[in-house]
DNA sequence: GTGTTAAAATGGACAGTGTCAGTTTAAGGA
DNA sequence: TCCTTAAACTGACACTGTCCATTTTAACAC
């Protein structure tokens, strides 16, 4: 009833209902991005979910796309802060570290399983918008720099080798996600199968020429 | 103007004006995956194509989903069909033969951009239709037992290995289909980049401890 | 030839979508 | 107190996939 109420007031601009319509957009977005998967996340039931008319979110995203990018720049930047953290204090162990930072990439796409998928649907977001590709760089930056560091002579070009692993870690949790691959262990290492298949991988840039 | 207008005719069953809608939809289907991408594939505009009302297509696929996952069978067929050939008569040879079966898949998903990006959208196609499913198991087993005929001992499963280069494949093909790489050399080895990133794992396989 | 029949093609309708236009509401500054 | 302006509203539009009743069409039995 005094100066804390008042502060909040203030910041709300002409016209505005909601504190911010804009967060609780993004939240019921991702929300029902949760619950139905993409094709659930339509501007009509992200307003319905929000308790606002059909055309509320206009006002905050120019186009469905504008919308969906934000809620992906979201997921990306957590993905971001993830795999930063995972791969911290790891840099003199670039094989562990690689093995660190893909096992925090499957966790994250699997666990919520919808929320992996939307960060890399073309069609439905603008992947060169600055706020989603500055998130974008965060992960790749991460994988990089941690080849970087490390004193291995490598055969191919340094970003050569990030790209093959990042392409088996987004090929691998791609197919599963659609349901091409199951979970499994190999039979010969009794590793879960996405840990295995990285060895072949990470013996190939670590051992050769040796 | 005799047995062989006949047998055409007998062919047709009754109310068909066309000779056989059902191939038209699906090469006008093609058609406009092609030029437009998948979201340009709408029920009433390959109807249009072809010629017909746009409620004729529901009586050949009962839905879109159904519709599209012809489509995607078709496709399939043809990358199957160039897999296989690739790698007859390279069964002694088996680092050739992945490598000729990473080239062909990238040549295939490059070429027309839009037709690879269908075969995995599960949102999109039903991927347990038998058809479909048939000639994803035709690809996959190609080059499944193309590890299987060599000699070489795996350090993991088999599949795992298999597991391995498809989601490498696979996963580099997505990402330079969504535009994230672009075609590029790689420094050191001055290969193309598709190629490159297969070293590392082919070294991983076959030269593991040696 | 003449009906009969059943599949195929038709036009119309429906709910749902993204988007746009015009209108109303309400907060803050003059 | 009035005015400005951003936000939210109602309503409409074209488009989509899907369903419906109807009509056309070609093969078959007689």
């Amino acid at each position: 009833m005094d100066s804390f109420n008042l502060k909040a007031k203030q910041k709300r601009t002409a016209g505005q209902k909601h504190g911010d319509l804009r967060i609780v957009l993004l939240r019921e977005g991702l929300s029902l991005l949760d619950s139905q998967g993409v094709e659930g996340v339509t501007i009509r039931a992200v307003a319905r979910n929000a308790g606002v008319a059909h055309s509320a979110p206009a006002n905050h995203f120019p186009s469905k796309r504008v919308m969906l990018t934000a809620i992906a720049a979201k997921i990306f930047a957590e993905l971001a802060d993830l795999t930063i953290e995972a791969v911290t204090d790891l840099a003199d162990k670039p094989e562990q570290a690689i093995q660190a930072f893909a096992e925090t990439c499957f966790q994250f796409a699997f666990d919520p399983p919808n929320r992996y998928q939307l960060l890399w649907q073309r069609q439905l977001i603008d992947q060169d918008d600055p706020a989603l590709a500055t998130e974008m760089d965060r992960v790749y930056s991460a994988l990089l720099s941690l080849l970087r560091q490390d004193q291995v002579k490598h055969r191919v070009d340094i970003e050569t080798d990030a790209i093959a692993i990042w392409s088996m870690i987004h090929g691998y949790i791609s197919m599963r996600l659609d349901g091409n691959f199951v979970a499994a262990k190999d039979a010969v290492t009794n590793l879960p199968r996405h840990k295995a298949i990285l060895l072949s991988l990470i013996d190939g840039i670590y051992y050769r020429d040796s």
